[in-house]
DNA sequence: TCAACACCTGAACAGGTCTTCAGATGAAGT
DNA sequence: ACTTCATCTGAAGACCTGTTCAGGTGTTGA
């Protein structure tokens, strides 16, 4: 039974490293709400769209092909995880992507979708 | 109204230019899934505390703070979207984090959301 | 073979998410 | 002031998600 008891004693140890490496319960919901803004095709577009150049509603909706209202909605959810900002200009409101953030997590989850 | 005429047609420029940086749907869905996976506050802390060592179902159920039937299903899905990968070992079953991409998808996730 | 253990699975429920619809807001031009 | 245009918003409904519960599989050691 030496060996299996060695093995708990090590398994506690880990456990017990392996708790302190979680970060605490703000970082964890920022960091959670950010990916789950990520993780839905709409905004992907919506993202890769504003990738290059900054776009207005109206367009964004014909791009994705989606209603501008749905766009709207989606819009402010980006806005309100900080995924994008945006610009006034008379009556139009042009939308961009907010930081290089956003652009290389998009690049990484990729390159992780596209391998093997 | 020649300024209002040549900004729409910058603007149709760009949103054509926008439309052919969004990748195929097969590339949208993966990416959009792996973000999703990634956007769930239990899952999170599960990669967090596989991020240095590998550990069994019921050592992340402790410390992580929810049964172990919840932590199974967890993992059945974050295997499927290539998050986690395991080894058995007798009755044991140890997962680990599949590839480095998971790591720097959290890492650069942390420095957006812990920035302002 | 039997019991104990580690883990997996399906069904079901509560809670959350995304789109649509109808209408509101606010800026620009007449 | 009125109309038009671009955008925003709240409510509602269909759909998806994560946990729990109860029971299942498969391995180990007696």
């Amino acid at each position: 039974m030496e060996q299996s008891t060695m093995t708990t004693v090590l398994r506690r140890e880990r456990a017990e490293a392996a708790g302190k490496a979680i970060p605490d319960s703000d970082t964890l919901r920022g960091l959670g709400e950010t990916f789950k803004v990520l993780g839905d095709v709409t905004r992907l577009k919506i993202c890769f769209a504003l990738a290059r150049h900054e776009l207005c509603v109206g367009d964004i909706a014909g791009v994705v092909g989606i209603s501008e209202s749905a766009v709207s909605h989606q819009l402010r959810t980006m806005k309100t995880m900080r995924l994008v900002k945006y610009r006034r200009e008379g009556k139009m409101t042009y939308y961009m992507l907010d930081d290089v953030h956003i652009d290389d997590l998009i690049r990484i989850g990729i390159r992780h979708v596209s391998e093997r």
